[in-house]
DNA sequence: CCGAAATTTCAGAAATTTCTGAAGACTCAG
DNA sequence: CTGAGTCTTCAGAAATTTCTGAAATTTCGG
């Protein structure tokens, strides 16, 4: 086994985890790919040859990742094809994107208390929901930040 | 609409929310009876009635909130039947137990930098994505520490 | 404008996930 | 020890998700 096959075991690896973490199976083998390329930038029908897979399939795959601005569009000029690379920003994008679920959790567990008694224990229930919810949500931005300052050095 | 139907139906959303966060979909339907039901305890053979599931179904999804530890069995004396109920951390347990992936998370890019040239661009940007997820793995403790300090007031 | 090259779209196929239903195992009262 | 009630397991069915392949669309050089 070369240090290709290597690497692009590494990729498919990687993009096993990244399915774990809530993304779909082509989207995450289109991401290990802008990850592990040697190239600064690469088509989509680059990453259907390294991949296997129809262009269709990655067709689907790189809209997402591009909706989610987890990659971005080259400007290529004098070429026909589009060229994509990963965005400096795709990690901290990538938790915060996750981080809309906790919006709606939140969301969820106060219109859950709108629908239950006051008094009863499942208002109890969703009010302790809300609270760790509350809490999490008041806490990423600073984490954000505090991660784009370590960044600066 | 009675008050009921408003109640779970605020479950059922409640429990589509959770699926988006991850959770499989029985398994986010029984933790919204959990966290819906004016009762202190159910049982397995309540959320089936409740959720109109079979049996099985509901077995299964209260096995795999047991094993992330979001609720408990209780010791019910002279009941022949499990009485289960949402555990007092569940929130904090489910946000750490997301946060597996990140670990997960680190590892692969630490594995990929293994298996890519120390000067190539691949290996640049597998380092970014370490450096991110070292960062928030670092952040946590602290954060859950937060939580519990918070809650106790 | 026209044609070549690439990408997007979409209907149907394939694969995977999830649920049901029934059989078997377990538990406790009598 | 026995039987009723409850839970677990598991094979197959159903539903959903995901992919392919081909046709339609877009883009740009000539």
């Amino acid at each position: 086994m070369d240090d290709n096959d290597k690497r692009w075991q590494a990729a498919e690896h990687l993009a096993l985890r990244l399915t774990e973490g809530g993304l779909q199976r082509m989207a995450a083998r289109t991401l290990a790919v802008f990850l592990f390329t040697e190239q600064p930038s690469v088509t989509a029908g680059e990453i259907a040859e390294r991949l296997d897979a129809s262009t269709g399939a990655v067709s689907g795959a790189v809209k997402s990742l591009l909706s989610v601005g987890l990659i971005e569009r080259l400007p290529v000029p004098g070429s026909r094809r589009e060229h994509y690379r990963l965005r400096d920003d795709a990690w901290a994008t990538l938790f915060t994107a996750q981080n809309t679920v906790i919006g709606a959790m939140l969301e969820a567990a106060e219109s859950g208390m709108a629908a239950t008694a006051a008094d009863g224990p499942a208002h109890q229930r969703l009010a302790g929901m809300r609270d760790f919810y509350t809490f999490l949500l008041g806490e990423l931005p600073a984490l954000l930040q505090r991660w784009s300052r370590q960044r600066a050095t």
